[in-house]
RNA sequence: GGCGCGAUAGCAAAGCGGUUAUGCACCGGAUUGCAAAUCCGUGUAGGUCGGUUCGACUCCGGCUCGCGCCUCCA
């Protein structure tokens, strides 16, 4: 039933897990050394939306995301800081985490850090040696012989010969071939003592890439289901884990290769030297944290998002309509019926490759629907489906009225000008009451007159 | 240079070889003291050239343009 998009086949796929009902997910994860930016907001919401969905269709999942604590940027950053590398990572999980609940990425089943599994990495690179697949070159670090591992280059579909011919970098000498990439690197004598680790290769510190194959090895076993990633973790990290696990274990690492599409701003690659680099908290100064959310799952997972601050508003403006519904039909509490044809749709395009557009689109309808007939029913069903995507499980009220009250009127505030004008339109001082609409609106808040008086959201 | 992806109405974004995607914005109408919300109505979009077909936005090929990776990177 559902198809999963493999990046290693290229194409659509049934998905049929190694064991039935079950799901071993592995996504690469953070590097905690600095904030989370627009562009894992994009990645782990589309991973988080992922899990959901088998969740929801009754698998059984383990999800593993993991944290990389141990790397050259880590030590870089903690240096300039004068700051112990635990320290730092410790800090910045806690702020990944802050980050990712406000977004509602759920928490992966487990999140193993490197620094807990070196011993399972020195166990894995003792085996790629003792396979030959392994050297310790001249400098002391322990690399990996690609030209030794005959499947390198089918997930990324680069040639060896290719790669070489098209070689941007200084050739490292001590490498037997200039892609062989590091599993141990040695110690050096500068750095701190909490950057190295005893090993029969001499005192060091892993590889970026050898940890993603130790951990998902360890955790979840020699063959995943499901291992996805960043668009431009594709080549070469998971071509590297490839080459690891399937040489240390002689069998298929991941059945299904998935890659979350990238993130432009302004139709230009996030950058720190384009001054384009968004965080994700920079964003929520300004935005409701839902409503990124939307903007991200409204659109498909593999294709490119462009992020602007009018398509922001954009997203806003079409989340409010959902919630509008759900204000004007309280909605009642439904289990779904997967032969209704609405939650047909939505299931269909959920499995088919987790197309969220089209299900996005079912909600509207469903919205639509609501209004229309007054039904509590396709309300519920409204709520219930976009609870799926982590969408649409807030009081109405409360998201159309939430906002940045350091940028604009407080709730107090609103509501004595709302007084004022219930006294001038009683007084029939209708050019007073329209100035306080006014002024509202000049503050971002747009008022609703009805029977029941009067209420008030935010633009 | 190598490998790969994309081009859909004002903007965003899907499916689909022949039948309304959807949302935002815009424009009429209803409603309202005025608005907002809501409802009703209004859209013949598919880069370009050629091919396949009874029929192509949808399949195939060329071209143009844009983007990503090949270096740490979600």
């Amino acid at each position: 039933m559902l198809s999963i998009y493999n990046s290693l086949t290229r194409q659509k796929q049934p998905f049929t897990p190694i064991e039935p009902g079950c799901v071993r997910m592995y996504v690469c994860g953070m590097t905690v050394y600095d904030f989370c930016h627009l562009g894992h907001a994009r990645a782990f919401l589309g991973f988080d939306v992922v899990q959901r969905w088998l969740r929801a269709s009754g698998y059984d999942v383990n999800y593993v995301r993991n944290i990389t604590d141990i790397d050259d940027k880590i030590i870089r950053r903690a240096q300039e800081n004068d700051e112990p590398i635990k320290s730092l990572t410790e800090r910045m999980i806690a702020e990944m985490h802050r980050d990712f609940d406000a977004l509602g990425i759920e928490r992966p089943d487990v999140e193993p850090r490197a620094t807990d599994y070196v011993p399972q990495m020195l166990d894995m690179i003792d085996t790629l040696e003792g396979r030959g697949l392994a050297y310790q070159a001249g400098d002391g670090d322990v690399n990996y012989a690609v030209r030794k591992f005959p499947g390198y280059g089918k997930l990324s579909g680069k040639s060896l010969d290719d790669l070489r011919a098209g070689e941007r970098v200084a050739v490292d000498s001590a490498k037997r071939d200039p892609l062989d990439f590091v599993l141990w690197k040695a110690a050096k004598e500068t750095e701190p003592a909490d950057t190295k680790w005893s090993s029969r290769w001499g005192k060091g510190r892993p590889g970026w890439h050898i940890e993603c194959s130790a951990m998902s090895g360890s955790i979840l076993g020699k063959t995943l289901d499901i291992h996805g990633g960043g668009p431009d973790l594709r080549f070469p990290h998971h071509e590297n884990e490839i080459a690891q696990s399937e040489g240390a274990h002689d069998c298929t690492f991941a059945n299904y290769w998935m890659h979350a599409g990238a993130l432009n701003i302004d139709s230009e690659k996030m950058s720190k030297s384009l001054g384009n680099f968004f965080l994700i908290r920079d964003v929520l100064q300004k935005h409701d944290p839902e409503v990124l959310r939307f903007f991200v799952v409204r659109s498909h997972y593999r294709s490119l998002i462009n992020y602007t601050e009018d398509l922001l508003h954009d997203a806003r403006q079409g989340l409010s309509r959902l919630y509008t519904a759900l204000r004007d039909v309280p909605p009642e509490v439904v289990d779904i019926d997967w032969s209704d044809p609405q939650a047909a749709r939505f299931q269909t395009a959920m499995n088919d490759d987790f197309n969220t557009p089209e299900a996005v689109a079912v909600l509207f309808e469903l919205a639509n629907e609501a209004q229309r007939t007054r039904s509590a029913a396709a309300a519920g069903q409204l709520k219930t489906l976009g609870g799926l995507l982590g969408l649409l499980e807030r009081e109405p009220k409360a998201f159309l009225q939430a906002g940045i009250v350091s940028q604009g009127l407080d709730a107090g505030q609103i509501e004595a000008l709302i007084t004022q004008r219930i006294e001038a339109k009683k007084a029939r001082n209708f050019a007073e009451a329209d100035r306080i609409r006014q002024e509202l609106k000049t503050a971002g808040i747009l008022l609703e007159d009805s029977a029941a008086g009067t209420t008030w959201r935010r633009a």
